[in-house]
RNA sequence: GGGCUUGUAGCUCAGGUGGUUAGAGCGCUACACUGAUAAUGUAGAGGUCCGUGGUUCGAGUCCACGCAAGCCCA
């Protein structure tokens, strides 16, 4: 049995799976929580996935994302734990139900009982918790799946109660309105998620107004507002401008009653109000009925000059007059100029910019009051028009003598077709088309004109939908927006602009929070109010509630409580059948709706713990979160909940981190989608790359806060070059190290500072590279983690480190300096199984176990192990910069032999290397015999000043100079340039020197320029990085017998691979004499013979049964035995 | 319509505080190396740094206006 397992081929899907069944067998996740008890807790928020629809690959970025930092903190000496968790409310659950059931939401109560419907989304929402948790495990995601918190458990719901509790008693819940789309027809507010199935909006031909606004205090000015819904022009309270926008007043005559007018819009819009044509006619000319209207621009305006002006109101209805400051112009940021006239007509009740910028101004919307008492609107739900209203336009048409396709009373003015009424009949009129007509001939309509647009309809009855004020209950956010505002600034966004931008933005324009939602799947909102809505009571736990109850059942208003005999169950419809007694005994029968979704799961941080009716202890050492992360889409969704609740309750940040991440795209940039076929199956991808490389890949490739395009060609790249360039490395180290019989014991080790040079460089950059892991994981920045990581296993370790220690392993028996590397290339790979362990779970984990079979000093798996802290004392930067330049070097090299066709296997004299310091030439000489062996070379010869043959060139330090001299750098620069080896050698000697500069003197140092030696005539000279190297291309007689036998050890050495020989099998060579090679052959006999392992080299006239290998220039035959 | 993000080589990405010749990996081509060998090295080709204007002695980098893609919100 070895001591290292070698293998030939690596099976990374099968590491993913059989360290997956270890971690089981051995319980090391929970173990690493165990391991950590009483240390300083890090504590994590999982935001709840819903299990009603299958995982997809973008899933395992997120979760791969909130798992490394957890392991990251977990080895750092934190205790993590980490509560899985369902978010199992709201209305996609539903809609599947109903498409699963073919019913609508308007079957519920009737085709099927609420009841039944609420027990088929609980079965129905938890449908593919199995794929879940086999995606979690499969990519490694640490988290506890056996304890999750599920939103619609009673304890659950319970807590959420007791928070909405705690709002309401500061006076933080209300009922209000808010505008809505909403559907007369179907007589229901539709959601946004309604309103964007396809076909939905479509395009309509409507009638548009441009109606004029009677400046007050005028004969015969207007202000010019453009609408495409002239039914809410009896309740317009205001008009709106955009503060730095251009506006005009034009004088001109009015098209329908051609009476003569002026009229303010915006500058840009009069081209399509006025035809250019009648620019030139004059007013004066003008006679009624013209085609061509005169008109003339007489007043420029800003938008700003505007506001403030006062207007009459357009339809004079008595009931519907308002105080100031309502027909005011006010500012509006939304305004354009793109149609319309730049000036926007605003109706409270109809738009919800509309209602927010009149609220914003405290201006007033046209309402009226109800047989209650209440404002309402002067459409009615029925998208009917109020009498008030009505009977306004009734007697209009008879006072204009219009007529329609049927006589028009006081109610009949529906607002759109809701009665479907035949819009082909020729006498067939909308009650928009009838506004239009009144105020073409009250002289209030500039222009009017069909207008084809996209407008919203129902997707169940198909009629065009409304805007609306519908009920709602609020959480007042906006009293706490300073507060909300505040504490976000303590919180560390990833990106930073999403905690500024979109986040801060978000805040700065806050509105309170809509938390009514007229649904039957969720956590009802347990308000109960009387029915004049006189007393309001909110429940904030199941014992109140109980308690409540009881008082109902005694009072006789329920005959038993409805959670008699049974478990308690907060959903509808059993909350609904609750009715409770007010103060002065009436009924109180609890508010319809559920709330938001997005409240379940702001509140998980309290409710995940039942909090506070349980665990106020783990609460108060896991609140509120080090980290999180979620997709970006997130951010006014889980990010705000969880920052509203945590701010307005608890009065502090519930999180201090957080990684918003991005999109999950198709390697096109495209949107994944399971229809269009582009949608990447997770379980596929890990079954064929495994999860190691797949985690890796969506770290390293791009920040995780940008749009990560997938790949899978990305996947194999990672696990080609990262993944097995390392396997290659442990593979090369356990091949020797079991020759060797070499064991890692920490107390024998040979203290660093007493190995070889490169043993020192690379353990230095080991530690450099800890740091710079640590400091990376430590700013949530996981890409320049595992970027760094990839560089040192590429570059250093395996690319520079392995290659020119290889011989060091394989050459004789252990020594000193052989322990040395082998000590160092395992400490190399010991270290990096930990610290690429939080990425890669699974194969740092294998590898570790691989490097720590037979010790027992170790623990059982890489993730219980503590973090190997960098000792900043073997950082040796000067030694990192030899090596630098030794890679350099060897890279100049290498060109230059290309250069000159000269191989690596043919042996040169020299290299000279330009100095112009004493520091480069002794970092150089501490890595001069690395840089003979890599470059073949016999010796590097230092050139300095003294040798007369540099050649130095001068250039400008631009940075340096530009600050001096600013604008006539271009001239210093100019004679810099020209200066020659005099000018050179005098600034280096004294340090400084003069120069003319426009008729001034100026004094110029030796920092000012950048001296360097790029030539050394008659060499051949390869400059780069700042060094330059010169090559000595002469070959004596010897260095090409050095040559030929070299070239001659790599055909005798492919000979015995050929022959299937093994590394420490004998041989004894028969070369036939040829006047080319016997002179190599015979002065390098013993050097041969080393290399390949043989006995006995022997030059024979004649070579029986030979074979042929080809040199350069000429053939030899050869003869190999195996000896014994 | 608004907010935010992204745009650099065929592809994926680096390019503090502006500095004159814009880099890496992959891919491609050629050559080399050969006891890590399905590995490796060197070189080459490949760029209107999304566009336009501006600031500056100097702009991939700063500013303004656009364009394209994406997300969220109306």
């Amino acid at each position: 049995m070895k001591r290292y397992q070698e293998y030939k081929q690596v099976d990374y899907p099968g590491i993913g799976e059989s360290i997956l069944s270890y971690w089981k067998q051995h319980d090391i996740f929970k173990k690493s929580i165990e391991n950590r008890a009483g240390q300083e807790t890090f504590t994590f928020f999982e935001g709840p996935p819903s299990a009603n629809g299958t995982p997809g690959i973008h899933h395992v970025m997120a979760r791969t994302l909130k798992d490394i930092f957890c392991r990251y903190k977990t080895l750092k000496g934190f205790q993590v734990k980490r509560k899985g968790g369902w978010d199992t409310h709201g209305l996609p659950v539903e809609l599947q139900v109903e498409k699963e059931l073919g019913i609508t939401k308007e079957d519920i109560g009737k085709k099927i009982s609420v009841e039944e419907y609420n027990r088929k989304c609980r079965e129905t929402v938890m449908r593919f918790k199995d794929q879940w948790d086999e995606l979690t495990e499969k990519i490694g995601y640490w988290v506890d799946l056996e304890d999750p918190y599920i939103t619609f458990d009673a304890k659950y719901i319970e807590s959420l109660w007791h928070l909405l509790k705690q709002l309401f008693d500061k006076d933080l819940l209300y009922k209000g309105y808010t505008i809505q789309p909403y559907s007369p027809a179907a007589g229901t507010g539709l959601s946004s998620h309604e309103l964007n199935q396809p076909g939905c909006y479509r395009d309509v031909k409507d009638t548009s107004i441009t109606a004029q606004f009677k400046i007050k205090g005028t004969d015969n000015e207007y202000f010019a507002a453009w609408t495409t819904t002239p039914w809410t022009l009896p309740s317009n309270s205001a008009l709106a401008v955009g503060e730095n926008l251009d506006y005009v007043k034009v004088k001109t005559f009015n098209q329908y009653t051609y009476e003569p007018m002026q009229i303010i819009m915006a500058k840009a819009r009069v081209n399509s109000y006025f035809n250019p044509k009648a620019a030139d006619l004059a007013l004066a000319d003008y006679k009624a009925g013209d085609k061509l209207i005169p008109y003339e621009i007489v007043a420029e305006y800003k938008g700003k000059d505007l506001l403030g002006m006062q207007y009459e109101q357009l339809f004079p209805i008595a009931d519907l007059a308002l105080p100031a400051p309502a027909f005011t112009v006010i500012s509006g940021d939304y305004v354009t100029t793109e149609d319309g006239t730049g000036i926007v007509h605003l109706a409270k009740a109809f738009g919800a910019d509309d209602f927010r910028t009149l609220v914003q101004n405290n201006i007033p919307g046209v309402f009226v009051k109800d047989e209650n008492g209440q404002d309402v609107p002067v459409v009615d739900k029925q998208g009917k028009f109020l009498p008030v209203v009505g009977s306004y336009l009734a007697e209009q048409m008879k006072a204009h003598q219009i007529t329609a396709h049927k006589d028009f009373g006081p109610d009949d003015f529906y607002v759109k077709n809701y009665l479907d009424e035949n819009e082909n009949d020729p006498e067939y009129k909308s009650t928009d088309v009838i506004i239009s007509i009144i105020l073409k001939n009250e002289n209030k309509a500039f222009r009017v004109e069909k207008y084809e647009h996209s407008y919203p309809h129902c997707w169940r009855t198909d009629k065009p939908i409304l805007y609306y004020p519908l009920e709602s209950w609020f959480i007042k956010t906006t009293a706490y927006k300073d507060k909300l505002v505040a504490l976000n600034k303590t919180i560390n966004w990833k990106p930073e602009s999403t905690g500024t931008g979109r986040f801060g933005n978000w805040l700065e324009n806050l509105v309170d929070w809509n938390l009514s939602r007229s649904r039957f799947w969720g956590t009802p909102l347990p308000i109960w109010r009387t029915e004049d809505g006189s007393e309001t009571k909110c429940i904030g736990s199941v014992a109140e509630l109980e308690a409540e109850i009881a008082k109902g059942v005694a009072k006789g208003f329920m005959k038993a409580s409805p959670y008699q005999g049974k478990e308690i169950d907060l959903h509808r419809p059993y909350v609904d059948d609750v009715i409770l007694v007010s103060s002065t005994g009436e009924k109180m029968f609890r508010e319809p709706d559920l709330i938001d979704v997005w409240f379940d799961s702001g509140a998980m941080p309290y409710a995940q713990w039942h909090y506070p009716f349980e665990n106020q202890d783990i609460f108060k050492a896991n609140y509120p979160a080090d980290y999180i992360a979620e997709g970006v889409d997130q951010t006014r969704g889980w990010f705000f909940t969880l920052h509203a609740i945590a701010v307005m309750l608890f009065d502090q940040v519930a999180f201090k981190n957080v990684i918003a991440n991005g999109l999950v795209l198709d390697k096109n940039g495209n949107k994944m989608s399971k229809r269009l076929g582009n949608a990447v199956d997770p379980f596929v991808t890990l079954k064929e790359h495994g999860p190691d490389a797949l985690r890796w890949y969506m770290l390293s490739n791009a920040n995780p806060w940008d749009n990560l395009k997938f790949n899978i060609e990305g996947v194999q790249e990672v696990q080609r070059r990262f993944f097995g360039t390392l396997q290659n490395t442990y593979n090369f180290f356990a091949l020797y190290a079991n020759l060797d019989d070499f064991a890692y014991s920490p107390n024998q080790k040979i203290a660093v500072a007493q190995r070889p040079e490169l043993d020192r460089w690379i353990i230095s950059k080991l530690q450099s590279l800890i740091i710079e892991v640590e400091t990376a994981m430590d700013q949530y920045d996981a890409t320049r983690a595992t970027r760094a990581i990839m560089n040192f296993t590429v570059d250093q370790l395996s690319n520079w480190y392995v290659r020119l220690a290889r011989k060091r392993f394989w050459r004789g028996e252990m020594n000193a300096d052989k322990q040395a590397a082998y000590e160092t290339l395992y400490e190399c790979l010991m270290t990096l199984s930990q610290l690429m362990s939080s990425f890669a779970p699974f194969y740092a984990d294998w590898l570790f176990q691989n490097l720590t079979k037979e010790r027992k000093d170790q623990p059982a798996s890489v993730h219980l192990t503590d973090w190997f802290a960098a000792d900043t004392a073997l950082i040796n930067d000067s030694l990192e910069h030899s090596m630098q330049l030794a890679q350099d070097i060897s890279s100049l090299v290498h060109s230059l032999r290309k250069k000159e066709k000269l191989k690596v296997r043919q042996p040169l004299q020299k290299i000279l290397i330009p100095v112009l310091s004493e520091q480069t030439k002794t970092q150089i000489q501490h890595v001069e015999e690395l840089i003979k062996a890599e470059v073949n070379i016999k010796a590097i010869d230092y050139i300095d000043d003294t040798s007369g043959i540099l050649v130095k060139s001068v250039k400008p330090n631009f940075a340096k100079l530009g600050k001096e001299f600013g604008p006539k750098m271009k001239l210093v620069a100019a004679q810099i340039n020209q200066w020659t080896a005099t000018e050179i050698s005098e600034i280096e000697r004294t340090g400084q020197l003069i120069i003319e500069l426009e008729g001034e003197k100026a004094t110029l140092t030796k920092e000012d320029v950048i001296i360097s030696s790029q030539d050394i005539p008659g060499w051949s000279v390869a400059s780069d990085y700042g060094v330059t190297v010169a090559l000595d291309v002469t070959l004596t007689d010897e260095l090409k017998q050095e040559g030929i036998a070299r070239d001659l050890v790599n055909r005798i050495q492919n000979l015995r691979k050929d022959m299937g020989l093994d590394v420490q099998d004998k041989i004894k060579i028969q070369v036939q004499h040829h006047e080319a090679a016997d002179d190599a052959l015979t002065n390098f006999k013993s050097y041969i013979c080393v290399e390949t392992q043989a006995t006995d080299l022997v030059l024979v006239n004649q070579v029986n049964a030979s074979q042929v290998v080809e040199m350069d220039d000429f053939e030899l035959s050869i003869q190999i035995e195996k000896v014994g």
